[in-house]
RNA sequence: GCCCCCAUCGUCUAGCGGCCUAGGACUCCGCCCUUUCAAGGCGGCAAUCGCGGGUUCGAAUCCCGCUGGGGGCACCA
């Protein structure tokens, strides 16, 4: 463990609360994954919280796709979901409080004035913070309200003062409220704003450890500021860093498989995929890399959480991902692959037999595939008749002659193998390898080629075996025919 | 501009003052496996621990400064 960290073993109480305006990124995704780890590990309670109270923002559509995403993830949340949307009167109930007791004040000033205050202070090398009038006289506010102008609440920030985040992974953070401004709470409409929503629902949920982003780090005072206003102990803060993209900004959209979502259509299994994002700022030891999802939950500990942001690798995730694939019961393979192929549509395109098709090509495709979505690429050739990639054709007609005899010395083999079976096709095959004298390259692509019409496929004696002795047979001499007529042309 | 955070191979990381002539993983490069291709095995390249000062018998590890990178600065969350 990291010096002058503490671990946290009590039973936590601990929320994931996304605003459902997109879908679940990475970085979202490995918050959600460390909220739910650390409420496994100690036995405690993972709350589940969507933040929907920017309308304009939020869509149902977005909210059902998150759920789903956490689903797959495997990450199960025992309370909620709770909509803060749904919320409004203890919102209304927390901001009458916060009157009451003069935490809160009504500030007036227009848009104008506001950015005047900003720009002043920034002209003036301090924080471009905002400090509303306090002191306007009755007759001021009864014009404004004639105007039909309606004020926001501004939390009354205590000058000079300071609040310190003692954060499980950074240590303690001043924030010095000087640079803290008055920030609103309530809008000029009465909804609750995402620093007042916040703070109350972590502690009206009774929530112990707060782990998020670090990007909400700035948030983190306003909030801590509310709940002792309303006479509540902040809880415990871990402000984990960010993930990146190669560019070392934040993971987005442009870099490619950045969503749950993203990587589920892709291919990724949830195992491996939860893997590596708790390896994004997180590791055991000095050694292990892999770990099953018990592993995760007995192993994880906020204390050994980096400090520092990590550049998220989807080469990396592709790798475990291929790895984990491969340890997997052959059944068990088969029914995530046409899981898989169902869920893309990909049965349903390739016709009545395509299932019976897929299943039987399974075995042949475990051992090297590094995600799903490269099912295509190596198998794809079984859903249709022999029909030649260019890339493919081209290796064939680089060297017509020695391909005819390649395919042609390969075919008489297997035209009068007996008993007809991968052994035999194998055993049969390289016995002809060894009579040409050849090296295993030079005459099994080509007769590989014959069969699948690919560049990249299944391997030889796998494809001719599944194919059965006819079918491979007569692509061999479609192929020979083929290559004779290039032959006699030339 | 202001505030906050971070800094070990290209990337993810181990490292808690001597075990470090810095360990592991991914990538990349070789070789092996006479089953090709994106499998597997073995091996290799790769960090003067961002830079400069301290502290100490001794610093990747502690302190200060600098530089660099990131995040935040809404009636968004």
């Amino acid at each position: 463990m990291p010096p002058n960290r503490i671990d946290v073993t009590e039973p936590v109480r601990v929320r994931f609360a996304p605003s459902p305006t997109g879908s679940l990124h990475v970085g979202g995704a490995r918050t959600a994954l460390f909220n739910w780890l650390l409420a496994r590990h100690t036995g405690g309670v993972f709350v589940l919280r969507l933040e929907d109270t920017d309308r304009e923002r939020s869509t149902p559509e977005s909210e059902a796709e998150i759920l789903r995403a956490m689903s797959w993830l495997g990450l199960d949340w025992d309370e909620g979901p709770f909509r803060q949307s749904e919320r409004d009167d203890v919102y209304r109930a927390a901001v009458d409080r916060l009157r009451a007791s003069g935490a809160v004040y009504p500030a007036w000033e227009t848009d104008e004035e506001l950015e005047a205050q900003r720009a002043a202070a920034r002209a003036d090398k301090r924080a471009p913070v905002v400090r509303g009038r306090r002191d306007w006289s009755a007759e001021d506010v009864a014009r404004f309200e004639a105007e039909g102008r309606r004020p926001v609440w501004r939390f009354a920030v205590d000058v000079p003062g300071e609040t310190v985040i003692d954060d499980l992974i950074r240590g303690p953070v001043r924030f010095d409220h000087a640079n803290v401004e008055d920030f609103v709470v309530a809008r000029s409409d009465g909804t609750p704003t995402y620093n007042l929503a916040a703070a109350v629902d972590d502690v009206e949920m009774g929530i112990s450890h707060v782990v998020r982003g670090e990007d909400h780090i700035s948030n983190t005072p306003k909030q801590m500021m509310v709940m002792r206003a309303l006479g509540a102990e902040p809880p415990v803060y871990a402000h984990i860093p960010l993930i990146l993209g190669s560019d070392k900004k934040r993971l987005s959209k442009r870099h490619g498989a950045a969503s749950v979502e993203d990587l589920e259509a892709d291919g990724v299994l949830a195992q491996p995929a939860r893997n590596a994002l708790a390896l994004l700022g997180w590791s055991y030891d000095d050694k292990t890399t892999t770990f099953t999802r018990d592993e995760l939950i007995e192993r994880f500990s906020i204390a050994r959480v980096s400090k520092s942001p990590a550049v998220f690798d989807m080469k990396k995730l592709e790798v475990m991902n291929g790895r984990y694939m491969r340890s997997l019961p052959k059944d068990v393979f088969e029914e995530e692959l046409i899981a898989y192929l169902r869920k893309t549509g990909y049965l349903a395109q390739h016709g009545p037999h395509a299932e019976a098709v897929a299943r039987r090509s399974a075995p042949l495709v475990q051992r090297k595939l590094s995600k799903l979505s490269e099912f295509d690429v190596l198998a794809g050739w079984m859903f249709r008749d022999l029909d030649f990639e260019p890339e493919a054709w081209e290796l064939l007609a680089a060297d017509v002659k020695h391909s005819i005899q390649a395919v042609g010395g390969g075919l008489g083999r297997i035209d009068a193998l007996e008993p007809f079976d991968l052994d035999g096709v194998k055993d049969a095959l390289q016995d002809q390898l060894h009579i040409l004298g050849e090296n295993a390259r030079e005459f099994l692509e080509p007769i590989r080629i014959s069969v699948t019409g690919q560049r990249v496929s299944t391997g030889v004696y796998e494809s001719i075996a599944v194919l059965g002795r006819e079918e491979a047979t007569r692509r061999m001499r479609l192929t020979l025919a083929r290559l004779s007529e290039l032959w006699a042309a030339a």
